[in-house]
DNA sequence: CTATGTACATTGTTATGCTATGTATATAGT
DNA sequence: ACTATATACATAGCATAACAATGTACATAG
């Protein structure tokens, strides 16, 4: 019972969390879905389902965080690679601002 | 437009934070609806709508997280209590464990 | 030739925060 | 007497996002 009221609530942890978790990522440099996804796997041990993350992208580009471009590649299949925006780095900052004040909060309801 | 994409992304954020707020607060005693929303806001600044806490605890208490009684006033509207059971005090210890480590997360990747 | 890994994408389901609204009691201000 | 505000609980409907399932396509190892 417990082990599954934790499981559904992580996913939800999730909604949230995984886009600042893909944004800290995407300060670092550029990379493409699948790689993000291998990245947040070794950072993080969360695993990130491809329905999550390719929609999770769009929507960032959408609103503006984040740009793409299509790169060929010599073999396989071409990459889609994304990098923050101007307004994506201000809102990677905005938000750790936030995380910061929440994770204060939390430390002092657990005291 | 960053201060949009905070909005909307905060309230994506609570959804999972606010559970484990709400049980954070719960380990320290009993409280009622109206009284939560009093402490949280206290603790975190964040607004809490009644719209948000009521469901909430009622889907807690669905759960097995938490257990409720009604306690009649002396003067004005009966107060309904709230308080963790057995269940929701392991799944405390468990939401906090994974807290820490999405937090050591995070902070790797801020490195 | 089959399985696995790489790489992108969409559809439908489910869960949750939030606005709006409703009910009811108590008190302070004009 | 009337109005606003605070206390206290609750529900209906909307928007959002994670996830499983599914699909396409290329490459490589057994």
């Amino acid at each position: 019972m417990i082990e599954e009221f934790i499981a559904k609530w992580s996913s939800q942890v999730k909604k949230g969390t995984l886009s600042y978790i893909v944004i800290s990522v995407l300060e670092k440099g550029e990379f493409y879905g699948y790689d993000l996804i291998e990245q947040i796997k070794q950072y993080t041990k969360l695993e990130v389902a491809e329905g999550t993350l390719y929609p999770l992208l769009n929507r960032l580009k959408k609103q503006g965080v984040v740009e793409s471009k299509w790169v060929e590649q010599t073999s396989g299949i071409p990459r889609k690679y994304y990098h923050l925006t101007e307004d994506g780095k201000q809102v990677a900052k905005a938000m750790d601002l936030y995380w910061e004040e929440l994770n204060h909060s939390l430390v002092k309801i657990k005291q």
